[in-house]
DNA sequence: CTAGATGCAAACAGTTTGCGTCACT
DNA sequence: AGTGACGCAAACTGTTTGCATCTAG
């Protein structure tokens, strides 16, 4: 559970409002297990501030997300796509635009399960995305802090 | 591009129907570069079958899939999922049913980048996917083949 | 006081489904 | 001949947006 002043602190350094539906929704997020979706947290926000819209859920998951407050378990491209690249190969993702460069392989260091994973699991195979910022996008991003 | 007769075949092994729309949409894909979306692939499946319907692309990539014959870039889970737990840690994830389970670290071997990855690029974090069948699904499986 | 946040409803994108017709085996 | 595939339109799910109202700073 987070202090209020800690909320509003944290709400302050990323320049945002601080608002009763926020925290309520940022506090409801933290104490949730597992890899909750908008509608379960919708849900349980809902508990304690039973007039909250939906948009309004969405609205702030979205503003944590892009604030770094909060991450997301995958990422969506906004629809579904299909590999081409028959050789095995690991993803470039670029979180901004959410491109996607496929990358060899042998560019990975070897990688192995050093423990079990639970027993009754059967492991396929094992999928590496390298997450960051591509370059058009750090482009964008310096160009529109020296506007400002 | 595939021979008409491997493509039959191919259809055999997996106990499909091998139709002309079949055949053009999973040659389409193979053809394509990168990570196509069913609208992209519909787009250039039409200009050879003008007549086809964007609900066969869809059926017939997701038979694909089920089948194993073609992959899909990244598992959706059906709607946005938010990360809870703050300690690094990476997925499990059951591609048949979608569960994702959180895997400590250090259960993995540690992972870096041998090589660089394209300049400009900088990442932010890796992200590691343990791909497999969770022992529910495993279950149902062992079970649906016992019936039949 | 004013920029930004909320709540509502309507719009939207991507995907699936029901069903009558058609085609592969 | 019969099972399964196709094409169409309608349904559905998850998410976003426009706008009027309200509130934090």
């Amino acid at each position: 559970m987070l202090h209020k002043s800690n909320f509003r602190e944290l709400c302050h350094q990323h320049q945002l409002a601080a608002t009763h539906q926020r925290q309520v929704i940022y506090e409801t997020v933290i104490s949730l297990p597992g890899h909750p979706s908008p509608e379960t947290i919708y849900e349980k926000v809902r508990r304690q501030i039973p007039s909250i819209s939906l948009a309004t859920v969405y609205k702030n998951i979205r503003t944590f997300l892009h604030r770094g407050m909060l991450r997301e378990v995958s990422l969506h491209h906004g629809s579904l796509r299909v590999e081409t690249n028959q050789k095995p190969h690991h993803h470039l993702v670029c979180v901004e635009c959410k491109s996607i460069v496929d990358l060899d392989e042998n560019r990975l260091e070897p990688l192995r399960l050093s423990q079990k994973v639970p027993r009754g699991f059967e492991v396929k195979r094992i999928a590496v995305d390298v997450l960051g910022i591509c370059e058009a996008c750090s482009a964008k991003r310096a160009r529109r802090s020296k506007k400002s």
